[in-house]
DNA sequence: ATAATAAAAGATAAAAAGGTCTTTTAATAA
DNA sequence: TTATTAAAAGACCTTTTTATCTTTTATTAT
């Protein structure tokens, strides 16, 4: 019932290569790492595991990096997870139970499931292109970086 | 936004001394352990912390064991949380942003905000007596043990 | 061709979470 | 008052997750 920071990493990296790259601008791990503040050589490895499982493209040499092709973009937030933690990590009972349905339903079983099936619907329902859509044009911007700079530390 | 192990451990078996412990009916981890399937030591070393917690009272000796003072049964989930993981973690942004609210929301803030606040509620609002109640009154068991039994492996 | 660039691959390290074991202390029944 | 019982305390181990570093391979601009 979460996700593994791994997962977080490469949902927000290929969601700012939906928005940022293209297979002629091409983007760097370097530069992606930076932009969303994550440790550049764990996305390294991340993208790998990405890149063999057809959630995103890479291509090396001199103006190389990573970006999305059509197809990557239509994949969807569902297909990311899946490839990273695999989906029973979303599906586990909130409190551990080995058994947990509607039959036998731990004491927050009907709190949690009816929220699972929304967020999984959501990450299942858009593509990644939709998704990337849909920040960009609420302007918001998806990093790791404290980003209101604090007058005292 | 999300439970370590050891505060699931902490909870079932919390809720099972509401259920079956009293100042005159301790009972010791291994019967705990056994019955919530729970590695013992490791369920041992957070009871010591519960207690330290005033989640849960211990006598050493003879007919020592765990159990639950009526102070204790008024305690709530969140306290056991509180007392483990601390609230913060179940108050982190789903995706991991470090600034995720309402002024800048993460693309899943107001599926996973309601949600949050409906399971603190719950986990608020009752006692950990009311709680256990509950859970009896229903003839629930709360185990980690696989439940139905398999006719093939 | 060659140098430069950037990912792939793989080995390694650090940190956190989960789990175990041994010794000490307190309580009590005999 | 002694033996027994069960928790407390603390040291230690294992696995998983997160993170880093080094070498190799592919691409391309010159």
């Amino acid at each position: 019932m979460m996700l593994s920071r791994a997962s977080k990493y490469a949902i927000l990296s290929t969601l700012f290569l939906a928005e940022h790259s293209s297979e002629d601008k091409k983007i760097s791990v370097k530069v992606i790492a930076e932009s969303i503040d994550v440790p550049s050589p764990f996305l390294a490895k991340l993208f790998q595991q990405l890149v063999r499982g057809k959630i995103i493209s890479s291509t090396k040499g001199p103006n190389g990096g990573f970006y999305l092709t059509k197809q990557n973009s239509k994949k969807n937030v569902c297909d990311i997870i899946e490839n990273i933690d695999g989906l029973n990590k979303l599906n586990d009972c909130f409190l551990g139970l080995n058994e947990c349905d509607s039959k036998n339903p731990c004491p927050v079983h009907f709190i949690v499931e009816p929220f699972k099936n929304n967020i999984l619907g959501k990450f299942r329902d858009k593509t990644i292109q939709e998704f990337a859509q849909e920040i960009s044009d609420k302007g918001r911007v998806l990093t790791l970086k404290d980003i209101t700079p604090k007058i005292k530390k």
